[in-house]
DNA sequence: AAGCCGTGGCT
DNA sequence: TAGCCAAGGCT
């Protein structure tokens, strides 16, 4: 490397600072039981974007479903999306189905260990696959997520934009250099378990960071102020009339959604976007799109959904239909009592409230 | 390469 | 409150 940032690095010292702190402090997490791939790939797939006391939960519920990749392999997908139901970002519960059955028709049920097979598999990026080769395979491979790039930003003083893709690339490289060769597998964990608990994004804990003596963002005071992120841009409002419409029998009209695209394949109340439609159209709209000849009742109430990128602005309404049968094929009718079996977004979790009401 | 893809907690 | 943030990957 011509690079001199690593110069006069105590590599040893720091890696023996922070294991040591590590195997002290790291918290029992129900992934850390044991090394079998397969949970330790299923909590990295939860853990992508997601905190770990969101994840405690869905993933015990998880494995119990689901142990081992055969049973995973095996089960209908509407029954992984319904135990993934609230986690977000769904195309994860897809993507790690489909590659778990690649592992069980490709690689007799064992998760690779090695680089390109693991490359390969749907919904498994650089950061996954260097988390499943050090954790479950102790090999010394670098797993840069967000917590990396921030606690190294701050030793290292490293300021690029954190949110430029390219610049993962650049702390694969120092930690390439910085792993324990003997223990890989702690080292990633210890690095983003201080990134977790003491080097956080905001007031970190630079008073009882273990690795405080090498950090040069603390030496001149400038902790705060790494690591550099550009900001995302301001999201767009979208504003639907949702409508939970009820015929004779007690049952709600509910319909699948696209099998690409936001929130794919879960189950919703009709939705009319209103900024395309109007209010005045929203009945004959419906029945263009659905055939469904309804009468729109009361307003039940509003909602405002924010996502990463959009905003849903949504107003719930009460309608009644005399209709019993439905042609088209992801539009079903359902009871109250069974809602309950589908794959719903949160969003429209929260206007069953107004279902049972009644 | 930048936009798409969820949700909940914290400030 | 509105914005930021979290063990990212896909297109």
């Amino acid at each position: 490397m011509t690079d001199k940032t690593l110069q006069n690095f105590n590599t040893l010292g720091f890696q023996q600072d922070l294991l040591h702190w590590y195997h002290l402090n790291k918290r029992d997490l129900p992934w850390r039981q044991d090394q079998d791939p397969y949970k330790i790939w299923v909590s990295e797939i939860m853990l992508q974007q997601t905190k770990v006391d969101t994840v405690i939960p869905y993933f015990l519920r998880f494995i119990d479903k689901f142990p081992t990749v055969y049973e995973l392999a095996a089960a209908d997908p509407q029954d992984v999306l319904k135990a993934w139901e609230g986690l977000g970002y769904y195309s994860r519960a897809r993507n790690l189905q489909n590659a778990v059955r690649e592992v069980v028709a490709d690689y007799g049920g064992e998760v690779p260990d090695n680089t390109r097979e693991l490359a390969s598999l749907k919904g498994v990026g650089p950061y996954t696959k260097g988390a499943i080769l050090s954790i479950a395979y102790n090999k010394p491979e670098p797993a840069v997520d967000g917590n990396v790039m921030r606690v190294f930003s701050r030793i290292l003083k490293i300021e690029e934009d954190i949110a430029q893709q390219r610049t993962k690339k650049i702390f694969d490289v120092y930690v390439r250099e910085l792993i324990s060769e003997e223990d890989p597998a702690s080292f990633n964990q210890a690095v983003m378990e201080l990134g977790a608990l003491v080097c956080t994004p905001k007031s970190p804990g630079c008073l009882l960071c273990p690795v405080q003596e090498y950090c040069q963002a603390f030496a001149e005071g400038i902790e705060e102020t790494l690591p550099i992120k550009t900001k995302a841009k301001k999201q767009k409002t979208h504003a639907y009339a949702v409508l939970l419409i009820k015929n004779d029998l007690g049952e709600y009209v509910i319909e699948k959604r696209s099998d690409k695209g936001l929130l794919a394949n879960l189950w919703q109340f009709p939705m009319v976007p209103i900024d395309e439609v109007g209010w005045d159209h929203v009945g004959n709209w419906i029945y263009n799109e659905y055939g469904l000849d309804i009468k729109i009742k009361e307003k039940k109430g509003k909602l405002k959904h924010v996502f990463t990128h959009l905003i849903w602005q949504l107003d719930i309404f009460e309608a009644k239909t005399p209709q019993q049968e439905l042609g088209d094929g992801r539009l079903l009718f359902v009871g109250k009592d069974n809602l309950k079996k589908y794959p719903f977004p949160v969003s429209h979790q929260k206007m069953m409230q107004y279902i049972e009401e009644e």
